[in-house]
DNA sequence: TAGATTGTTAATCGATTAACAATC
DNA sequence: TAGATTGTTAATCGATTAACAATC
């Protein structure tokens, strides 16, 4: 795996997000300071690693005092770019497809689902919670028109490479997948697999 | 010196639902024998940490060959519990709950989500591809009736922590949760949290 | 036996964390 | 100054991998 933007170590890249998701938790409860030691309890993370991980961005607290949740919140939402608004593309509207079509992210304003694509016949030209559903082979003139860089793949399996590489023609460099087999892309190409399958396998290897 | 499997490294746990993937593949392909030279090219992991994976299962090739692929396939199943059916609960009957009921794990014949619980009434008393949907309050009865032990957790993050109190009450051990705030449960209860949003940020963030 | 590939060793790399000096 | 908590150091732990002896 690559290394991110700031040289951030692949471990502490995971945690931001979660970070950050309560940092906007704290502020919503109206907490203005937090020290590492009750942010630990928070997200379950041992204080000296947090302590840790945020040295990496900066130097966000105060000695004796801890950290102003309107500051990590600034400085956090500049790394994860969420003050930008980043259009995404769904590529497969199964089940899956269309749960994340439905939901888009709501929670997150920076985070738009804005187009999607299927091969299935009766359900191009269908518009979804706002969202436009195209033909496959539209892909590759409607997502650089729209200046989309991150798609989300729910296709199955077997299709899952062939799309990868219309995604990638089409000017696409990150892509989250949810197809469990390994993508053979270039190495400026991001991905990331989210797989639903292994994910419980595992959890239920350490069952007793 | 065998070791158990909940002995396995947690990197390694990680990794064996994928191999476990790719020997069916290559069943399904006709291919009878595999090197771990082979496989890493498959698999996208180097074929040292292959070895040494799978030394962790045990010896399960032979030098100067490679591996019987039905060897592996018989081996990894009876880690992975694939050759015993393990029943479901899916809390949460939203898109993605539903998602997930549709899809039902189809792939993989040892899994079954056989239940659901949702807080809307007009979901409760239906029943979605087989699987019936019930109250809330059910739950502790229903679980312990169908010998239940692991749960799959959609409800909202407000909701998730109440919920999973229910859920261990009514005999789970093993949670895969979709909602990212961290759960407060007791050192038995396995969790493991899958949280769309984080995975999709953390991508972002090995954008250039 | 000759050739090939495993399983293991040992070195390296990356992540975590206890402890505390620096700092507010 | 006294008290508290950060940011950092250094030790430890866990994961990866090159290299090769053991083995088929």
């Amino acid at each position: 795996m690559r290394t991110p933007k700031h040289d951030l170590p692949e471990a502490v890249a995971k945690r931001i997000p979660i970070y950050y998701r309560y940092f906007k938790l704290l502020e919503t409860d109206g907490i203005e300071r937090i020290k590492s030691e009750q942010l630990a309890k928070l997200v379950a993370i041992p204080s000296a690693t947090i302590r840790r991980d945020f040295s990496y961005i900066g130097d966000l607290g105060r000695s004796g005092y801890g950290y102003e949740v309107s500051h990590l919140i600034q400085i956090f939402s500049t790394v994860l770019k969420a003050d930008i608004l980043t259009k995404m593309a769904v590529i497969g509207v199964g089940n899956l497809g269309r749960a994340l079509i439905e939901n888009n992210f709501r929670r997150n304003d920076n985070l738009q689902i804005s187009c999607a694509f299927d091969t299935n016949p009766a359900l191009v030209g269908q518009t979804l919670n706002g969202v436009p559903i195209y033909a496959i082979d539209q892909l590759v003139t409607v997502i650089p028109a729209a200046g989309i860089t991150t798609a989300i793949s729910t296709v199955p399996s077997e299709a899952s490479q062939g799309s990868a590489e219309q995604l990638i023609d089409a000017g696409i460099t990150s892509i989250l997948n949810f197809a469990p087999t390994r993508l053979q892309v270039p190495r400026h190409i991001n991905v990331r697999y989210l797989d639903l399958t292994a994910e419980l396998q595992t959890l239920l290897l350490f069952e007793e």
